[in-house]
Parts: structure tokens; sequence; C-alpha cells
DNA sequence: GCGACAG
DNA sequence: ATCTTGTCGC
């Protein structure tokens, strides 16, 4: 399974959902759950979509570790190609993250990604996949569950509680500000679960969601609302 | 069989 | 995700 197969297997199989869950198992095998990065990090990402009917915008942010100086900005449009399907989520909106990070200069050291990792009925969601098509560290970060159960909420901001699924730790529901809800960190690839939360812990500004996440939802909808005026 | 279900 | 303004409150 390489980026080329996958792409091709998104464009075309979007109604053999029977096919789509072996790739989904094939890449679950291929994840590794350990630490993999030469440290320090230097940069650190973040990718989300904005839509637009069919259209899907699909913006890159790079900012510097630990400072969060943003460094680079990439955004591209594409035609959505499949549709939304709960935990098929990764043949959406893959393609366009493979898209724009090919555009960018350079890679982030780890990449989050507005989606889940391992937290997903086959242990392998959106920011999985990117992680192991392109090999690079990435982290789930999401404000929703899929699966997963826990025993109760975080007691106050920086606290979080494990995910257990199927007698497996696969995410944590974390506190980042106070007066809103929890997210739900995961790993994608090539991290482990309590570092993926130091990572979003320490990348926490002044919003929910970690700061390379919130900039480029803000990219993203801003160029989404330039694209409507017009 | 029904409901739940990232964005 | 998306349709959408102001407004109440920490």
């Amino acid at each position: 399974m390489n980026r080329e197969e996958f792409l091709r297997i998104a464009r075309e199989s979007n109604k053999d959902l029977g096919k789509l869950r072996v790739i989904q198992e094939k890449i679950a095998k291929k994840i590794i759950l350990k630490d993999d990065f030469p440290t320090p990090i230097k940069y650190i990402g973040g990718v989300d979509s904005a839509y637009i009917d069919d259209i899907v915008i699909t913006a890159c942010i790079i900012l510097t570790w630990p400072k969060l100086e943003l460094i680079n900005q990439k955004c591209i449009i594409s035609e959505t190609k499949f549709p939304y399907l709960s935990t098929f989520f990764a043949f959406r909106e893959g393609p366009p993250i493979l898209e724009v990070l090919s555009s960018c200069e350079r890679m982030p050291d780890i990449l989050m990604i507005n989606s889940h990792g391992i937290l997903h009925p086959i242990f392998a969601g959106c920011a999985s996949h990117i992680g192991v098509l392109l090999n690079l560290p990435t982290i789930g970060v999401a404000q929703n569950a899929l699966c997963g159960e826990w025993e109760s909420e975080p007691a106050s901001v920086g606290e979080w509680v494990p995910i257990i699924y199927q007698n497996k730790m696969v995410g944590a529901y974390y506190l980042s500000q106070k007066e809103s809800k929890p997210i739900f960190i995961s790993p994608g690839h090539r991290i482990t679960l309590e570092t993926a939360v130091e990572f979003v812990k320490n990348s926490i500004k002044n919003h929910r969601m970690p700061e390379p996440l919130y900039l480029a939802h803000q990219q993203a909808n801003e160029k989404k609302r330039n694209l409507i005026k017009k």
C-alpha cells in the first residue's frame, strides 16, 4: 500500500466498503506506536479542511517548535471524490491532505490532523493513514469520538482520562480549556499516546484546539469566504 | 433489527 | 462539515 495505490482506491472504490476495510486493516498493521522521530523536533504542522458543496479547501500550517511561530502556510482547492462516511473519513479527506502536503516546501517533524488516529473501529483513522503513507509522525485530534469508552470527565484543564476500545488504550479525553468540551487525542503513527498528549498540551494557546489545527481551520475558512465572494 | 458514528 | 447574530457569562 503506497500513496498512489491509496489515491486510486479512494477515487475508484467509493462503494466497495469491504475493500476499503481491507485497506484500513493493512494500514493498521503498519502503525508504529512508539516515539520514532528525531529530537528535539523543529517544526510542528497542522491540516484542516473546509467545504463548499463538492469543493474542498485544505490548509496546511507549519509552526516552529516549541515557540509556535508561523513559518509556512499552504492552501489547496480540489473536488471531493469520496462521500462522507463515518469511519471511512480517510478516503474523503486523505487525498487533499496528501496534495497540500506535497505542495509544502518542507515537511513538519510531527503533523496534527483534525481526525482520529488509532481511536477508530479498525484502529486506523485518517491521521494514521497519512502517517503510514508518508512515513510521517502524526497525531489525531478531534472534537467528537467515534468509538471507545472512558470512566470519567477530565477534572481540570490539562488533565486527561484514557479512552479504552476493545481493551486497548487508544486515546486521551483531554480538557484543553476551561468552559469547553474536552477534545480527543490519539496517536496516528510513530508516536505514543502519552507523547501525543504532550505535544497537544504544549501547543494549546488560547483556543480549544491546538494552535496548528486552530490556524489551519482559520486559514481554510478564510479561503472559503474569499471564494464565496467572487 | 436498531442505533451510533471523526469531518 | 454546513445553514448563521447576537448575546450571556466565565
